[in-house]
DNA sequence: GCGGGGCGGTTGTTCGTGCAACGATGCCGT
DNA sequence: ACGGCATCGTTGCACGAACAACCGCCCCGC
């Protein structure tokens, strides 16, 4: 327990939170601003292609985009209205339950994908991944899990 | 290089960049409803109103600002407008640079912050702090410092 | 001293997102 | 089988932030 309820942030600690924002800011913008201007294609929108590409028949149910992208149900919502719109995606009913939507990714948003795909990791790898080593790849993989449940669980409930 | 181009994240490179995306978006979202619901104030107000306390004379101009807190001129604009209405800093003008103008902390601002400021570092102790060890200060802070000034640079100019 | 380019701050506009409310459906106990 | 309740997706609404255009001011060269 090193906290002293009202003490301030040492030097150390101060950098490694300050840090954890200011580079999440500049790389999500700078991957953001970079693969809109190449390929017209929001980071946020990329991702869910990302995850589609990935999932069982090229499809998910909405509800789980959602959370994979972290996003609220309404916000989905209107994000894939622009991909249908935009022919990337299209919605799919779901047999066993008729409250449930698929969006499923069309053969036009597969090659998309696969276009942004290579600049989006290059990016990933030339900004972040590249000043890393194999123990600061561990280290980042153990502190994340250990830090995101607790945090998932504080932003989902109010309590 | 451990870039082959096209080759996708291994593993343990997706789980450290998936897991900073993850960890940035519970932490703020979390920290951000602690602060809203227990003192009105969205996480954004809080830091400007934190590096204004920490300023020489308790005021900043607002170019500085902006890029302390990352937010563009006119979002700073609109912040500091509400910052104002509620009477937590005010406005002054600048004697050495009459385009300039400087945010300056009120007594209810400060007042306002010191209420704030326990229950946010408390937070992030809680939430972040609390399970990292003094090696895993010690990498974050470097991953960081070797990070970020490629990622700002890249976020800043469009090139 | 006078123009011209650069910088600092504000404004109009647009866009993306969250929240609350809704209709529709599934699921469960009785 | 039916009534109550949770869940899924959508919609109306409000808000915060970015971008571009603008104005006023600084600073430089001539």
């Amino acid at each position: 327990m090193v906290s002293d309820g009202s003490g301030a942030l040492d030097e150390r600690e101060l950098a490694a939170w300050r840090g954890l924002l200011r580079v999440h800011a500049s790389l999500s913008k700078a991957l953001d601003t970079q693969l809109e201007r190449e390929h017209g294609l929001p980071l946020t929108s990329y991702e869910v292609l990302l995850y589609l590409a990935d999932a069982e028949g090229q499809k998910m149910r909405m509800c789980d985009l959602a959370s994979s992208v972290i996003l609220s149900r309404s916000g989905l919502t209107r994000l894939v209205d622009r991909l249908e719109r935009d022919g990337l995606l299209v919605r799919e009913s779901c047999a066993s339950d008729a409250r449930g939507a698929f969006a499923k990714l069309t053969p036009a948003g597969h090659e998309k994908l696969a276009a942004a795909r290579a600049t989006h990791l290059a990016g990933v790898r030339s900004l972040f991944l590249e000043h890393l080593t194999e123990d600061d790849l561990d280290v980042l993989g153990s502190v994340w899990t250990r830090v995101l449940p607790g945090a998932a669980a504080a932003s989902d409930c109010g309590c």
